[in-house]
DNA sequence: GGTTGGCACTCGACGGCATAGAGTGCTAAC
DNA sequence: GTTAGCACTCTATGCCGTCGAGTGCCAACC
């Protein structure tokens, strides 16, 4: 079987009409709400040739028809329309973003609250991996004999901290010493530069330091990687019970013990796989039983060509795929443009 | 009327039952699970009583008696008997704190999950308030011209930045030089000495800079006051979608809602009126109509004697408060060690 | 050959009804 | 003061019949 003009306009027309009332769709309503120019007859036609498909599905028999993953799939790829956001909508994004904005987690945070806001499903964010960027500024600080806490400044503005043990003899003297030595040999590179090339250089300058040497190698080693280090922020997950598909509590259950489970959350995102432009996962292609009812749109910000982390939106699978899918590219063009902002300074 | 010996032994009874079962409590039950020597109709006629005097209600007339506001109030205050807490919690606690501790805010994400996962209600946890514990370590980074991350080290652990913008001509050194006068001048210091004493003896000592001394004005009155920051860990929230009284989504929407609000939820734990011990707020006593079937466990945690934030546990006003005080007091007092040895180092 | 109207059939949603069961309050007896 | 008995109330449950939406198929039509 071949898929024609019409056979298109007819999904168009179900999968519109169902995200719009969340009813499984008949043939009746397609003829009277959507001028195709043919009878319901004609459309109970094509709807039996769009099963057969697999393209849309019947709950029962008795009713109406509801698109499938792969209908879905077929609409996000070549159907759906995205259509521009409103006046008000890009108003308030753009509003959204004229806050003075105090550093990187704040924006992160401003970002998923806009998110959940306008889309009305829930919003994720994963904050920057402290490996993207380079290395500003590290600073040791003597807590207590023993103990000290290790200052992390990236030049994208995230700030890492750790405290680590220390032999019982160093001195924030000391400290001062390994810190500038860091500074100038490090300044400037990135992490995975650190790690690889630089170790070498600073053993060499720290070696009249013999005592402080074995801190400086375990500092590299240990504290700078940093890695599962990345946050989450989720909110407006009470959106998406406005959802009638989580009119059953069951289903909140299980969808919310997964949202807990924040490096999973993190997994997911990172799915992205297109590095410019929105991805988009639906029911079953995020492999995960939990969330076959669930999709995902995603996209990743990016820092001077670098990217840093992803937003994404979460809703159930009949979703507002134009709407989300802008609404997710006008955001990271902001995003994009405030971390800019704020790396650079305004003026 | 006045409250008797068999009053309260009925009313102790009834509501065991009913936070074990979630079911109204009827006579006969209470004569045959609980051994109170007195036959179903004597049973009848205390509930009369004590319905009369408004401990236990009737949701209608064919089912048995519910415990109110007040007969939980008065359950708490006078009748529950708190039992230890098993072995196997107490080891799965003390063995949550084996773990390497990072820094504070580890910590306190450490404490959420366990709370959450041993009382199987939804937990809560405040992060230190910035202006809690005396200042350590200042540093000034310039990230680029205009712009300046200012990083403040608490001696509790905690880390605090900033990004502010500064004079155009303002140099890395002029930032040391700051920093450094910051230091000398702060170190040990709480945030409201800083904030009232302190300011003239800086203004003195950087009069010689007179080209940064705006900036640093600006700094002890914008960039040091952090208030507004605590951040807050929210767990479990799932486990209590397992209670019975929140199979209706309606309920779990307006609760979730109200969670998301992190400065609601903020003021909400600091409202433990009892400086050393465990509060209980129980439905309307938390003063939010969203929350009138909801009932908090709070107590707050404390360094060096000075209470730096809250911990909670939420769950329905039919929560098993003995066993949440036993299970809160003991995390507190595992809290308070944990930090302890945070600020102290180990051995 | 594609399109359409007609018709029988299916299946879930909804409302009414009867029944069972739990629990109470009252009364009279102990 | 306590207890047993009894009539009464109210909810939960399950069963049915009806209604309506929607389909699939068939025959007629352009």
């Amino acid at each position: 079987m071949k898929m024609d003009a019409r056979k298109q306009q007819v999904l168009l027309a179900l999968i519109t009409d169902f995200i719009a009332t969340a009813e499984p769709v008949g043939s009746r309503t397609i003829a009277r709400k959507y001028t195709l120019g043919v009878s319901p007859a004609t459309i109970r036609n094509e709807m039996a040739d769009l099963e057969e498909m697999g393209f849309i599905e019947q709950p029962h028999t008795s009713a109406g028809r509801v698109p499938s993953h792969k209908g879905y799939r077929y609409y996000v790829d070549f159907l759906m329309k995205k259509h521009d956001l409103s006046r008000q909508e890009e108003e308030l994004i753009s509003q959204g973003y004229k806050e003075k904005v105090r550093d990187v987690g704040h924006v992160i945070h401003l970002t998923g609250g806009l998110l959940s806001q306008i889309t009305s499903y829930a919003a994720v964010v994963v904050t920057p991996k402290p490996i993207a960027g380079s290395l500003k500024h590290v600073q040791m600080i003597l807590m207590n004999p023993g103990r000290a806490m290790v200052v992390v400044v990236m030049n994208t503005g995230a700030v890492h901290h750790r405290i680590i043990e220390v032999a019982e003899g160093i001195t924030q003297t000391d400290l001062d010493t390994i810190s500038q030595v860091f500074n100038a040999k490090l300044q400037g590179q990135n992490m995975d530069t650190i790690k690889l090339t630089l170790i070498k250089e600073i053993y060499f300058e720290l070696s009249k330091h013999r005592n402080i040497l074995d801190l400086a190698m375990f500092l590299i080693n240990d504290s700078l990687t940093l890695e599962g280090e990345e946050k989450i922020y989720l909110g407006g997950v009470f959106n998406i019970l406005n959802q009638p598909e989580f009119n059953n509590v069951d289903k909140v259950k299980t969808l919310l013990s997964l949202l807990e489970q924040e490096d999973l959350l993190c997994s997911l995102l990172e799915r992205n796989t297109e590095p410019e432009g929105v991805t988009v996962l639906i029911g079953d292609e995020i492999k995960r039983d939990e969330m076959k009812e669930c999709s995902i749109v995603t996209a990743s910000y990016n820092f001077n060509g670098i990217p840093l982390g992803s937003i994404g939106v979460l809703g159930p699978t009949r979703m507002d795929y134009a709407r989300v899918v802008s609404v997710v590219e006008c955001m990271t063009r902001n995003l994009n443009e405030a971390l800019e902002k704020l790396s650079r300074g305004w003026k």
